[in-house]
RNA sequence: CGGGCUGUGGCGCAGCUUGGUAGCGCGCUUGAAUGGGGUUCAAGAGGCCGUAGGUUCAAAUCCUAUCAGCCCGACCA
């Protein structure tokens, strides 16, 4: 009683003390007291508006469903592309304002805020401290760090009243690292971690598939300073486990891939994707040894075709010959007229990379595809782009027959797919000709090589040789090593131990709130709608009264009564709609654990009792409706919580 | 920003080709019956057809512009 007094301190407070009951250390008894403690002076069960103390939700933690805001609708707003989109609509989850700009309902509301409740327990237990960061900032900072300039329009930015340019704030590095540089002077306040929760704009060129891509989200983002690069690459699995576990107590099945540093730079990141058909990221994983990797940065042995193609290296040696090839402008026409292997073709392109005027000539080898997120990197600039055939006229290339051979005005970027020890069939940069026995190197200069070659199904792991196989996902979270990226351009120092000056190192978390419910949905849902993960259903209980009698009416009352009393969480559909109805909305929205009060479960002695997930009902005594039902939520609990 | 498509009561749609002043299903309201898987019957409320011009005696319908939204690409939690 005396834990049950401290955790009734403060709100905060006790919705951790919440959390802490989920992992089994806090008694049921002591729940029962703190709410009987908590609430007997204004405790109403009837009331919808009596406070609410259950996980964090800190609204209502019952609700009549007669009463509640926000309708089921039959029918699929033809808008809809994936199933969670469907299912937000259909259940009332959530309202769209205007293209990727949507108000959370009730229901989605109380699954939001378990979802943060997650995350907060996840981020305090790796040392995160909660702070709040503002979302409008002055264009100052965001100069100093460059990304003024090279954000492009997805920031919104305009003037205050005195004409000074501001932001939305899309991502909060340049705030953090301005108080790190206020409040970090020592080592010795290293390293720390803090994190915030909190809606973000961007103003993405196309919003689609409800929550999964939308224009205003609410974020997760964590930020962690350390003395040096050692250290956080010692605390970066640390937060990479946290958001391992968020994803598995959210009901979410995830998967760490290598990804792009993108915007954020820095030196490596990850992102965590929930696999699913209808994501918008590709991935690359290896089914044997378990390499994973963002279609944009992976990686594979683009030297394996080489000894299928059958090529022999002392073709090197064989003179170069300009050879007759008639409308043969494709590395598939001219192989299949040659009769050679794609894979012993250079295919030219020519990239210009951004702010520059001169482009490259871009070689790869002729069976695979240049990765331009891949190829933007190994060049250092934000993006690359193909030039037109106007361009290529104007330099005097000819499509189709491009030829790094008599070109040398141009950078030669080769990919390293080319290799210097074979020959290949390349362009003659003239009309219906091409060039075979070309040799990299005694033929034309490779100024810059690198790997930017696509991956694609079916080539060989680069660590193992494996074919890789390529999924589809949704990235719900991310985590970079940014390094001093930030902390230089904008003075975060600290003094270290020796009394040098020194960058602070930094890392970056992002995670998804809104998104990572758009994946609950996705991963939990069967026909009839969807099936929560009771850590972040909107209600643990369903309850149903069936029938109009009087007595079937008062029963069901008394659970409800009963049930909220002890601390569960219930939806109570006390509508007079037919069984069908109640039914099939039960189904819909889902909740865990469904609790039907008819004259027949009655009859049988007490409430039929569900779980959405199973097919078959079991009927309960209600003498001890409250126990029974509360081990059923202990053991759903323990179904999604780590350990 | 490029390509494809759509705007008609809260939701799903028909009507548009061949102009004549708006209709169906679901939902909503009222009443009655029913009461274990979207039950039945009856009576209602609700839309100047995205917006603005134009053609015409007459425009949801034809023309032009514009706005919004959806889907496929380039970008990201």
């Amino acid at each position: 009683m005396g834990q049950a007094n401290s955790i009734c301190q403060s709100a905060e407070a006790f919705c951790s003390g919440l959390l802490v009951f989920h992992t089994g250390k806090l008694t049921l008894e002591c729940l029962k007291d703190i709410i009987s403690l908590t609430l007997k002076a204004k405790f109403d069960p009837a009331d919808p508006r009596s406070f609410g103390i259950i996980a964090g939700t800190g609204g209502t933690y019952t609700m009549r469903l007669s009463k509640s805001f926000g309708r089921t609708l039959r029918e699929q707003p033809s808008e809809v592309e994936m199933p969670s989109h469907g299912l937000m609509l259909r259940t009332g989850l959530v309202s769209k304002l205007a293209a990727g700009i949507y108000s959370y309902m009730p229901f989605a509301w109380r699954s939001i805020k378990k979802i943060e409740a997650v995350m907060r327990r996840e981020m305090d237990a790796i040392g995160g401290q909660e702070i709040n960061m503002p979302v409008v900032n002055p264009a100052d900072i965001w100069q100093e760090s460059g990304r003024w300039n090279e954000i492009g329009p997805e920031m919104a930015r305009f003037k205050d009243r005195s004409g000074r340019d501001m932001c939305l704030a899309m991502t909060h590095e340049e705030p953090v690292t301005d108080l790190a540089r206020r409040f970090i002077d020592s080592y010795r306040q290293l390293p720390c971690v803090v994190y915030q929760i909190q809606t973000k704009f961007r103003d993405e060129p196309r919003a689609r598939g409800g929550l999964v891509r939308v224009r205003e989200f609410i974020m997760k983002d964590a930020y962690s300073f350390h003395v040096d690069q050692e250290d956080l690459t010692s605390y970066y699995p640390d937060m990479c486990r946290a958001y391992e576990r968020i994803c598995q107590t959210c009901g979410v099945p995830v998967v760490k891939v290598l990804s792009d540093v993108g915007m954020m730079g820095g030196s490596l990141a990850h992102e965590f994707t929930y696999v699913t058909d209808s994501g918008e990221d590709t991935l690359i994983l290896c089914p044997n040894c378990g390499y994973a990797a963002n279609r944009e940065v992976a990686v594979f042995d683009n030297n394996a075709a080489l000894k299928e193609a059958d090529l022999k290296p002392d073709e090197t040696r064989v003179p170069i010959e300009k050879v007759h090839t008639p409308g043969k402008n494709s590395i598939a026409l001219v192989s299949g007229y040659l009769g050679a292997n794609p894979a012993s073709s250079i295919k030219t392109m020519v990239y210009f990379s951004q702010g520059e005027e001169k482009p490259f000539l871009v070689l790869i080898r002729g069976d695979l595809d240049v990765n331009e997120r891949k190829l933007a990197n190994f060049l250092n600039t934000a993006e690359v782009g193909l030039a037109s055939p106007d361009e290529l006229k104007s330099f005097g290339l000819v499509q189709g027959f491009m030829s790094p051979v008599g070109n040398e005005q141009f950078t030669v970027v080769a990919d390293s797919s080319i290799s210097p020890n074979y020959s290949y069939i390349a362009g003659a940069n003239e009309i219906d000709y091409h060039f075979v026995n070309v040799a990299p190197g005694r033929d034309f200069r490779i100024d810059l090589a690198g790997d930017f070659s696509a991956a694609r199904e079916g080539d060989p792991c680069a660590e193992c040789g494996t074919p890789l196989a390529v999924k589809r996902g949704i990235e719900v979270g991310n985590t970079f090593m940014l390094g001093i990226r930030y902390s230089q351009a904008m003075g975060a120092d600290f003094q270290s131990e020796d009394g040098s000056l020194k960058p602070i190192v930094m890392g970056c978390y992002g995670m998804g709130v809104g998104r990572l419910l758009a994946c609950v949905l996705e991963e939990n849902h069967d026909g009839k709608g969807i099936a929560w993960p009771i850590t972040v259903a909107p209600y643990q209980v369903h309850l149903i009264c069936l029938g109009a009698s009087e007595r079937v009416q008062k029963a069901a009352e008394e659970v409800y009564k009963r049930l909220v009393k002890a601390g569960i969480e219930v939806l109570y559909d006390d509508r007079d709609e037919s069984a069908g109805v109640k039914f099939n909305d039960a189904d819909l929205l889902g909740m865990p654990i469904r609790i039907t009060i008819s004259q027949r479960s009655l009859k049988s002695g007490g409430a039929e009792v569900k779980l959405r997930h199973d097919t078959e009902p079991t009927i309960m005594s209600l003498d001890i409706l409250e126990d029974s039902v509360s081990q059923m939520i202990e053991e759903e609990l323990s179904r999604f919580i780590p350990e």
